[in-house]
DNA sequence: GAGTGGTCTAGACCACATA
DNA sequence: ATGTGGTCTAGACCACTCG
């Protein structure tokens, strides 16, 4: 384990642990140093992540203070991960609608910077939390990368199974929002009607290489769902 | 200007000059140091920075790589200002509907961290991108941040006025986004129909001393609004 | 194995906040 | 004036990728 991560995780455990309010002033930086043995760079670097995490803010001049924990049951868009981490006080579960390997379309072989007609896996699930379906998710993995895919893995976190069993690692992803009117299957399979609203996600995945290796596109129950940002210097 | 900044800026404006694709290759670390005449520490921060804003990516023991420009046209949800940057290739005006100062109702003060019945400024402005209307906002900024306040500066930008003539410098925010229906007043405001899809940001931004200084609901237009997000390891 | 980015240190100095 | 976080350095060593 790294020494930062160390310092960062034990911070952020103590700050959880003691339920600190917003603005409560942390230990500075010295103290920090001398309590965990090392050097102020490292601190700084752990402070850093938590700011970047929204657990901390930091003042110059001033002192480091505990940030307000979010509001409870908002799906927090900032991690390349699926919402098993988010939304950990529901129990989230999944129905595979579809699952196949397919010759990859134009528009979509773009996005994956793959070539027309190369095989992916093609995978339709409707999700759930504490039983009450929350989106609909489109997903295509190149083959390359995702070698195999069954409906057992599907029906738990395909990023768990990403993470543990391939061995892939992620790296950053760009997202596209836009907020439609429902069609009409669409609708049906989220339990809604057509024409009401939802958001919609596309959202590309990719290795730390920097490779696609996830397009998707996601529907959200507009009334089971909402988000959170948080937003930093 | 700090080191690391003039780093950043200045690779930053060279990937654009340049028009560099993604993955597109960079010196590496050792040949950056000696081009900047700085320390390994401070390219390192440099490149960081560029990382988190979704410039370049860095794959270790590979090399540092270009990352793709996002699409135009979409407001990127990443950096706690107004819509004036990200929108810059659109002409952004504002109708400011309402501009008065008022005593704070309970939610809105508990959300700002101030006093029950203490004055706030209450603005209320249709923003519009190259004539079209894309959202309404209604602000709410305590008196004891924002002194002064009128319908000139609010049909600019108020972010600017802030920074430049208030020196106020802005830290983290708080974002919290809902699908809804349309009511009938605020649909007829974005020329829509009641009941058709909006989406709503409820945003709480912070000075970098960790006071709450605004607190924001936005309505987006459905049609005339979309949206990026970033998301970095 | 060579090349490349990532971590970590010890210490100097700077910039801001608070009283 | 003091305390506090932020920047920057020079250099050692580690971890990963790729030919």
């Amino acid at each position: 384990m790294l020494k930062y991560q160390e310092v960062a995780n034990s911070l952020e455990a103590h700050i959880r642990e003691q339920q600190l309010a917003q603005g409560t002033k942390l230990p500075n930086v010295e103290q920090l140093l001398n309590e965990f043995h090392v050097s102020k760079s490292t601190i700084t670097k752990a402070l850093t992540l938590l700011e970047q995490n929204g657990v901390i803010y930091q003042v110059q001049g001033s002192g480091i203070f505990v940030r307000q924990p979010r509001r409870k049951g908002y799906i927090n868009f900032h991690k390349p991960k699926g919402f098993t981490d988010d939304l950990e006080e529901f129990c989230v579960t999944s129905e595979v609608l579809s699952l196949e390997i397919q010759p990859v379309f134009a528009e979509i072989a773009k996005h994956l910077k793959i070539d027309v007609g190369s095989d992916i896996y093609y995978v339709k699930r409707l999700r759930f939390a504490n039983g009450h379906v929350f989106c609909l998710e489109e997903s295509y993995f190149p083959i390359k990368h995702v070698p195999f895919l069954n409906t057992e893995i599907a029906t738990g976190s395909l990023f768990h199974y990403f993470a543990q069993a391939l061995k892939l690692t992620t790296g950053f992803a760009d997202n596209y929002l836009h907020v439609i009117q429902l069609d009409n299957d669409t609708a049906k399979l989220l339990n809604l009607n057509s024409g009401e609203p939802a958001l919609t996600t596309e959202q590309i995945i990719h290795l730390s290489t920097g490779e696609p290796f996830d397009y998707s596109k996601v529907t959200y129950h507009y009334k089971n769902s909402q988000f959170f940002m948080s937003i930093n210097k």
